[in-house]
DNA sequence: ATTCCAATCTTGACGCTGTTAAGTTTTGAT
DNA sequence: ATCAAAACTTAACAGCGTCAAGATTGGAAT
């Protein structure tokens, strides 16, 4: 339409979107600011009225990542709310999110963009949201089974340890895309998840 | 001693060496292969004749690390031979090599390091040590149990996911060390292995 | 012992990177 | 209409991985 006009208008965004195409198909040891800049029709240096450093563009694309996991997770948690699958398909949920979208995992968990509180302690304004559900979610299931405080704080442990190694797993290179595993990895999850209900449904 | 010879008689070693502390102390993130070179007191381009690469030569200190996770695994496993406890000790001493060097769970297994089979299904001649040892160790465990074959397989993938995510859990940043949390691993990791031990137990 | 090749290392360069300084264009509030 | 702030360009800096060309050395073959 109009040949470039000197303000892009929307650029923060579309850097945005641009990183996080070059991310998807290249991976992040590929993404540099001046490739996203260029792939915006922009100058070298342009991104820097918009970020203060290639980290603080980093965040922003890892935050948009967290915000979809986050809501895939909130949708699941709604539509499976207080039925007894809920703690397994919230699980399944958090490993498929990553085998769907393989590239997302080490750029969200690499040590070096992690600037968000994972800390273990339930204790957390500045928890990120997908573990504040999957903990509560877990807390609520195990809560039923009238379990020892320490045993389900370990359980609740366990329980994101596991999806979170499953996802690890799942997204390493030459494990391909497959149907079945995606069946399997419920199968895992509820082997752990279920027992603990049903083992109370029998003490009843 | 002599005054800096032409040939530095050991480079190589001495470059994964290097590498090796600037990791521990600074990150992979702040590693080049020319701040390498220079702590060797060697030129930019002298890693070139030992290494075809910056990758190549990381690979090289990821065998390093690697060596040492599986000689630790495998000396966890030669102390615990035969007993019942063996499982969720060296799911234990899985976590815990890790816990204590958090700079290097990223670094062995952050995606673009992988140059190693990590592949699922237990097939593999290219498949890591400790990999091995641990499905091995679970294998025996769990069939001890006369357990189905399908179920079987679950529990191992199950046993090394519960490790591999206490791991990046334990060696996120904002989780400092705490000896505590080193017996908390261990009882995380027996509530998982060791009820199917006890419960066959029960059997007999 | 001499020769000579291959291994080892240096120097200097290339293009790419993140980042900054200085200057240009545009927007929007007054 | 004015003018400050925001958005963007251009040009430069140092650091990076990598390579080509040349210098130095060790060791095997003669």
């Amino acid at each position: 339409m109009e040949n470039k006009p000197y303000h892009h208008g929307n650029l923060r965004n579309a850097l945005i979107r641009a990183g996080l195409e070059l991310i998807s198909t290249e991976g992040e040891e590929n993404l540099s600011l001046r490739k996203v800049a260029l792939k915006c029709g922009v100058s070298n240096a342009a991104p820097y009225a918009h970020f203060n450093s290639k980290d603080e563009f980093i965040a922003a694309i890892q935050q948009h990542i967290m915000d979809l996991f986050t809501s895939t997770l909130e949708q699941t948690a709604e539509m499976y709310a207080d039925t007894p699958a809920l703690l397994s398909m919230l699980g399944t949920a958090y490993v498929k999110f990553f085998y769907r979208n393989p590239l997302y995992f080490d750029f969200l968990f690499s040590r070096k963009n992690i600037r968000i509180n994972l800390s273990l302690d339930c204790a957390g304004e500045k928890e990120i949201p997908p573990l504040r559900i999957l903990k509560q979610t877990a807390a609520q299931a195990f809560c039923k089974v009238d379990m020892p405080e320490p045993i389900m704080q370990n359980k609740i442990i366990a329980m994101w340890a596991l999806v979170h190694g499953l996802s690890a797993i799942a997204t390493m290179p030459n494990v391909e895309y497959d149907e079945d595993w995606e069946t399997r990895i419920e199968e895992i999850i509820k082997s752990i998840s279920i027992p603990y209900m049903t083992q109370q449904e029998s003490k009843k």
